[in-house]
RNA sequence: GGGUAGGUGGUCGAGUGGUUAAUGGCACCAGACUGUAAAUCUGGCGACGAGAGUCUACGAUGGUUCGAAUCCAUCCCUGCCCA
């Protein structure tokens, strides 16, 4: 089998490793099960799920055996790693809907049919029905208070109020590992690197009930060149579902990113040859927007298939550049086309309120049809519907069709 | 259980009776410059209203006052110290 750890070390992927040289021998011997865990606390994922992804597909593709494990019942609990508070709980029905839309999106990426079929889990259920008693006597005495709360992540939360309902996470999350490595003989889990601790807790949970062959993964976190975590946008994060963010946003987003993070965006995000990259990611000056072009369409095509991709990238060229054409721009029917251009900017969704929609327009930043606004009172008339449409524009790069 | 310090806008954090929709940083949006990049500079950043202005907001609920994020009471939540 192929050197599959090696491959994803080269492309950039993997943070930290329980143990590199046995992982690496064991994936070219054998088809290994491994498994990653998802949260299910909102209806989509988001690019933060977006590697982990990509490294499933990778290891799957190589001949191993995928488990997707759906948090239904630690998303219960809520992970306290890295968080400053309490994070808010879901109800049962609402985690069950979200589990729901997230498997759809993972089947992007994982095949689940053929020899190593991928298979979707949830840990509720073998959670929800555990006995508290039995549960501590046989995992709880497992762990050690002062080996938990030495972790880095647990730290700041110490200070600002641990309590022992999030404690109870790490056991949580190491009896997952365990239970998938009994059942399925799942032996590797994977992780952002945030998770570290948290797998390391498996890992070693399965070790002192007596079994070595368990392992822990991790891959690198997207973070922009400054260490914050990429993906945000004015709406919140990036969306994996064309409802909460839209292919043409999707596309945008990537085609705006900056210079220095070509190179690891294709490197982590496109299945893109080494060579190719290369070449992409070293072009100069100007030349980079074609690997910014490239880069923006493999990945929105990842996320929401070819033509949608296609759609982004001729309405981005129709704005930016010549020909084209304007189909596939985010587009309202107007029944009524005599509204105010404070209302159709509102409208349109490109401010949340009028009170901004009229700053964006004393600002300067409205267009309608390449012609700046700079009337606040302005309406919309037929004279802006020219071939039955008009085109709004924000700033540079936001635009909405209005079609009559 | 006792003592003590706190809970402010997307976030961090000022403000301790009126000029406070609330200083400042970050994030975010727009303008200029550019390459749909970065950096920099400028403006903006609760909602409604053309505007004057109105409404909502400083943990919750009541109260004092012409007037409260600011004072009082009760409650909820959190940190720290002692048990």
């Amino acid at each position: 089998m192929t050197d599959i750890i090696k491959e994803l070390e080269d492309r950039g992927y993997i943070e930290q490793m329980t143990n590199r040289d046995e992982i690496r021998e064991l994936f070219q011997k054998e088809s290994v099960c491994f498994y990653i865990g998802i949260d299910p606390t909102a209806n989509s994922m988001h690019i933060g799920h977006f590697v982990a992804l990509m490294v499933a597909s990778r290891l799957q593709k190589a001949g191993h055996k995928p488990i997707i494990l759906m948090g239904g019942g630690t998303a219960a609990i809520g992970d306290p790693t890295g968080r400053t508070d309490l994070r808010q709980m879901l109800t049962r029905e609402e985690l069950d809907r979200n589990v729901e839309a997230i498997k759809k999106q993972a089947e992007r990426f994982v095949s689940f049919e053929g020899e190593n079929a991928a298979i979707i889990v949830n840990n509720a259920d073998w959670l929800l029905d555990l006995n508290y008693i039995e549960f501590m006597k046989d995992i709880g005495s497992k762990f050690t208070v002062a080996k938990m709360i030495a972790q880095e992540c647990y730290k700041n939360r110490l200070e600002t109020g641990l309590t022992f309902f999030e404690m109870g996470y790490l056991l949580l999350q190491s009896y997952d590992f365990l239970y998938l490595h009994d059942k399925y003989n799942c032996k590797l889990q994977i992780g952002g690197n945030d998770q570290w601790s948290n797998i390391l807790g498996g890992v070693e949970l399965i070790r002192k009930i007596g079994s070595e062959d368990s392992y822990g993964l991790t891959f690198k976190l997207l973070t922009t060149a400054d260490g914050k975590k990429m993906g945000k946008t004015a709406k919140g994060a990036l969306w994996l579902n064309p409802e909460r963010t839209s292919p043409y946003e999707f596309y945008q987003y990537w085609r705006n990113i900056e210079d220095t993070e070509v190179r690891k965006v294709l490197n982590l995000l496109t299945f893109l040859p080494d060579e190719e990259i290369d070449r992409l990611a070293s072009l100069k000056d100007e030349r980079i927007n074609e690997a910014k072009k490239i880069a923006a369409f493999e990945i929105t095509k990842l996320i929401h298939g070819e033509e949608e991709a296609k759609k982004a990238e001729s309405a981005a060229n129709a704005l930016f550049g010549n020909g084209g054409n304007t189909e596939d721009m985010p587009t309202t029917k107007l029944e009524d086309i005599n509204i105010s251009i404070i209302d159709a900017i509102v409208l349109a969704g490109i401010a949340p309120s009028k009170g901004q929609a009229k700053t964006l327009i004393s600002q300067g930043g409205i267009t309608l049809n390449e012609e700046k606004i700079d009337d606040i009172s302005y309406r919309l008339c037929d004279n802006d519907f020219k071939d039955g449409y008009a085109i709004l524009r924000k700033g540079k790069k936001v635009f909405h069709k209005f079609e009559k």
